[in-house]
RNA sequence: GGGCGGCUAGCUCAGUUGGUUAGAGCAACGGAUUUACAUUCCGUAGGUCGUAGGUUCGAGUCCUAUGUCGCCCACCA
């Protein structure tokens, strides 16, 4: 056996470790089995995109997961992908190509996606490698991407079947359009945000009464020139007697506008009169269908004005146009005033620019299954952890919209529609939709648009088990409903809800809405976010590097500490310091597997949970033996218990403070002052079987130098990877314990409770007397109950040699020595130099006052009928024992002031 | 405008169904170390739980109001 070097280095470990699970098909999902499956499916991230700080977190939650249900011998398949990101990615490439002088038209459709191919597979799929190195274990034989040709077929039978059932539908409406993509967007992509404009008053001539004016609020004076009437409300008295009147397009002179009086306006907002610009905006839009009003279109698709827009205006971009008709304005006279006005204008939420409301032909979907989609999720079939987030998946089905889901771009599925060449696209009895299209597609011509890439993903759970290929999905279908899905709660309407609505649609059969549901649980991660709780972003410069936190604190490092700073649901303030901590625990755990192969150590002795039980001898197990094994079971009871509610933070933290606290400082440190050699047999078993379970557990978190620990420790005769080991329940090791004779004794527990109180006791006193002088001085004890003596008798050695301490001896008296009081026992340290009596009388003093406000607190409550009489029994004799103990300290604190 | 979440020690957070003296980690301060680990260990100090009311024998925990920060939704030009 080699020895394992002083400290940890992660880097070989963790490659060597990744390359023999990849070897070996570890992650891969078992060919056949009987056993129960678990299947969760990662949310794919952008192809050409690069591991940030979220994924982090999203993907570590996920493996942790899946490794332990390996651990629980189900039948794992996590399947990991990436997705085609349509609009940024084209957007990218339209970008390279603008720097060559080329452009996508110029290219034409199939030599562009040619290019995007060709830049996809150049910088793509960086993002899959970059995952690997955080150690998680998804089956990368099952990677899909959203483009492949099997997942495209699913998403254009989606696409099909929908349109056959009636949901799916073309049509010409108001859309948002963004004019960098020059593509519509659905209601999701557009973020409103709070702008600081201008409200401008702009007045127009009214025709029939000659020097009269009506004044109209507008913060868009430049499209003014698609302006076709001016509204106001049918019972404002200011403008009553101007409806049915007419005025003087401001721009067009010649142009005549009639007054008409709609319910939309809100007469208390700016002059209570509305410019009617229908094709500029969307309640224009509707005010103008209601009167039959014409519709001007005045931009381009780029939002740069279009002839309609008159020549003085023609080709300037949409902001500048504005300012060159407010000059317009002021000059004839017509801009009443200006002032800054604060309003919300909708983004873009990829390019970043304000949309435009825009009028064209678009396909859309009516969402199916919006009641089921609601009832799964109110009544847990999915249930949402934090569950608080039901209400905003509830409230958006509840105003649901239709969605448009046509794009205007090429990178994407191309919607298998077909037009009659030459004919009229409006005539939906000639249509052609199929998969693979007419059987004479020289007659036809395919739609031009694609489709929006969430309406791809929205097959996620469906199109990554193969359906609808029968073929394909049977050996798949048992993996459907998925278990878990783990990702943010940005993407609950995106993503998540509309998967839901899919998999009801689709997946009707034996099972009923059990079995369509895509997956069971859905877990929200919180938002990564710099120290000063602002959100990582690239501008900012806030966002470390995650392959850089890998390289320096190792891929296990870096999990723990993530997942010990990250509470359920909520937010994370990402703090470096914790990532470092991560790593000490490593070191730590390291090293006390160095320190148990320092004691005669045979890996062959723990080739099995049984091997390690046949060293157990009942008669050798002394109270911290029974105390350690508790809470041993205890921390793996707590970890179970809060992994159930998907709380991972608290779930480790239970192991580390296990771990640091209980094991290495308390337990160990006993076993230290313990020398007989026929003790010691039990002492290394017991050790042996505390860190089998220890990695067992902790595999999850830190699969690598587990799994090194493991193997080094000859836990694992047949390199069995720790992930396939079964993870033993508290109640397994109760009864495997049981049958080798060992039933864990509550008395020790106990017992070893009360020497780690006087333990601290000593240690305080100890400090507060200078340590170093103190150094193997002599310390007395006086206490009136028998049994407190008996433990400290018990356990002198070791609390000598703990305390770092000589002799201790009984005494009657109070002694004229420093003191501390602890559970009915008062330590006296023995010091060189002179008791400082006056300190030591203030400081009891204090105590004293301390411990009688107590007394007077639970007296006083006793007292109280209303207390004796309507509390419960357990708390009324909390406070008779509190009292009585509180009483006994304060007679002894007067004793040994008095002494003094 | 509607909804949600946070507000507990200098910082980041725990605090289960209301019940003993409100906890932890980090930071601070003081110390230790001849069977692993200074990537260690021990100890000390530090909060009255955003504010104000209320319910209750008893409230960080329940109710009402309010402040504040953040997020989501929403077509007032």
């Amino acid at each position: 056996m080699e020895p394992l070097p002083k400290a940890y280095q992660h880097k070989d470990i963790e490659s060597k470790w990744y390359r023999h699970c990849l070897e070996h098909r570890a992650f891969e999902v078992p060919e056949t089995s009987s056993a129960p499956t678990f299947a969760v499916m990662m949310p794919p991230p952008n192809v050409t995109g690069v591991l940030h700080m979220g994924h982090l977190l999203n993907n570590t939650i996920q493996d942790i997961l899946v490794r332990r249900a390996r651990q629980e011998g189900k039948r794992v398949l996590w399947i990991p992908g990436t997705d085609h990101a349509g609009i940024a990615t084209q957007t990218k490439v339209e970008k390279v190509l603008a720097k060559e002088g080329l452009s996508r038209q110029a290219l034409g459709r199939e030599a562009f996606i040619q290019r995007v191919k060709a830049w996809r597979n150049s910088h793509g799929d960086i993002i899959s490698q970059q995952l690997q190195k955080l150690g998680i274990s998804p089956a990368w034989e099952h990677k899909v991407h959203t483009l492949d040709p099997d997942y495209s077929r699913t998403v254009l039978h989606g696409f099909v079947e929908l349109h056959k059932r009636g949901y799916i539908y073309r049509g010409k409406r108001m859309i948002h359009w963004c004019p960098i993509s020059r593509t519509a967007l659905s209601d999701e992509e557009v973020i409103m945000k709070p702008q600081s404009g201008f409200l401008y008053h702009v007045r127009y001539a009214v025709v029939e009464t000659v020097g009269a004016f009506i004044e109209v609020a507008t913060t868009r004076p430049e499209t003014i020139m698609g302006d076709v009437a001016i509204a106001v409300h049918p019972d404002d008295e200011r403008h009553r007697a101007l409806i049915g009147k007419h005025v003087h397009s401001p721009i067009f002179g010649a142009t005549i506008l009639p007054i008409i009086a709609d319910t939309a306006v809100d007469p208390t907002f700016g002059t209570g009169a509305l410019k009617i610009t229908p094709a500029h905006d969307r309640v224009d839009f509707e005010i103008g269908q209601r009167h039959h009003l014409p519709f001007i279109d005045i931009f381009n698709p780029d939002a740069t004005l279009n002839n309609l827009a008159g020549k003085d205006f023609e080709g300037l971009d949409r902001f500048t146009a504005r300012e060159k008709v407010v000059q317009f304005l002021e000059q004839r006279g017509a801009l009443v005033k200006k002032f800054p006005h604060e309003h919300h204008v909708g983004f873009s939420e990829r390019a970043g620019v304000p949309i435009e409301p825009r009028l064209s032909e678009q396909w859309f979907l009516r969402y199916p299954q919006i009641e089921k989609a609601q009832k799964v999720v109110q009544e847990s079939q999915i249930h949402f952890r934090p569950q608080r987030w039901v209400k905003t998946y509830a409230h958006w089905l509840d105003n649901i919209q239709d969605w448009c889901i046509s794009r205007q771009l090429w990178w994407g599925h191309r919607i298998p529609v077909w037009y009659p060449k030459g004919g009229d696209r409006n005539d939906l009895s000639k249509i052609h939709i199929s998969i693979d299209g007419p059987p004479d597609p020289e007659n036809w011509e395919q739609e031009e648009d694609v489709l929006d890439t969430w309406f791809s993903s929205a097959f996620w759970c469906l199109g990554t088990l193969g359906w609808p290929d029968r073929e394909r999905f049977e050996p798949y279908k048992c993996f459907y409903p998925t278990n878990d899905l783990v990702t943010g709660p940005d993407i609950i309407f995106f993503w998540v809800a509309r998967m839901i609505i899919m998999g009801l649609e689709f997946l009707v059969g034996e099972k009923g809405d059990e079995g369509s549901i895509p997956f069971r649980n859905v877990y929200f991660t919180g938002i990564i976010r710099d120290a000063k709780g602002r959100k990582m972003s690239k501008s900012l410069g806030n966002s470390p590097e995650p392959l850089e936190l890998i390289e320096k604190y190792g891929a296990d490092g870096l999990r723990l500490g993530l997942l010990s700073m990250a509470p359920q649901g909520q937010d994370v303030l990402f703090d470096e310091t914790r990532i470092e901590q991560g790593r000490f625990f490593c070191n730590k755990l390291w090293n006390a597997f160095r320190f148990r192969q320092t004691h005669s150590f045979d890996p062959k002795e723990n080739r099995s949970l049984e091997t390690i039980l046949r060293r157990l001898r009942p008669k050798y197990m002394g109270s911290a033996e029974h105390f350690v094994l508790s809470r041993l079971l205890e921390t793996n009871r707590n970890c179970e218990q809060a992994l159930a509610d998907y709380e991972f933070q608290p779930a480790l933290l239970q192991w580390i403070s296990f771990f640091r606290n209980d094991y290495c400082d308390q337990y160990l440190e006993i076993s230290k002052t313990a020398h007989e050699e026929s003790h010691r047999t039990t002492t290394l078993a017991v050790q042996d079987f505390i860190l089998r379970q220890l990695l067992i557990s902790l595999h999850a978190w830190a699969p690598f130098i587990t799994e090194e620990l493991w193997q080094a420790s000859g836990y694992s005769p047949y390199k069995t990877l720790l992930m396939q080991t079964h993870r033993p329940t508290s109640e397994e090791l109760i009864e495997q314990l049981q049958s080798y004779g060992i039933v864990l004794s509550p008395t020790s527990v106990q017992e070893v409770h009360s020497l780690l109180q006087y333990l601290n006791a000593l240690r305080a006193l100890k400090a507060r007397c200078g340590q170093a002088s103190t150094r193997n001085s002599h310390v007395f004890y006086r206490t009136q109950e028998k049994e407190r003596a008996n433990v400290i008798e018990g356990s002198l050695p070791i609390l000598l040699k703990m305390a770092g301490l000589k002799h201790c001896q009984r005494v009657e008296e109070a002694l004229e020595l420093p003191s501390e009081t602890e559970s009915e026992v008062t330590f006296f340290l023995d010091i060189a130099h002179p008791l400082d009596a006056e300190t030591e009388r203030h400081r009891i003093r204090d105590e004293l006052s301390r411990v009688e406000k107590l007394i007077q607190l639970n007296q006083q409550k006793l007292k109280n009928p209303d207390f004796t009489s309507r509390a419960p029994a357990k708390a009324i004799e909390g406070a008779r024992e509190l009292l009585a103990a509180h009483l006994k300290k304060q007679s002894e604190l007067k004793a040994l002031l008095q002494n003094l």
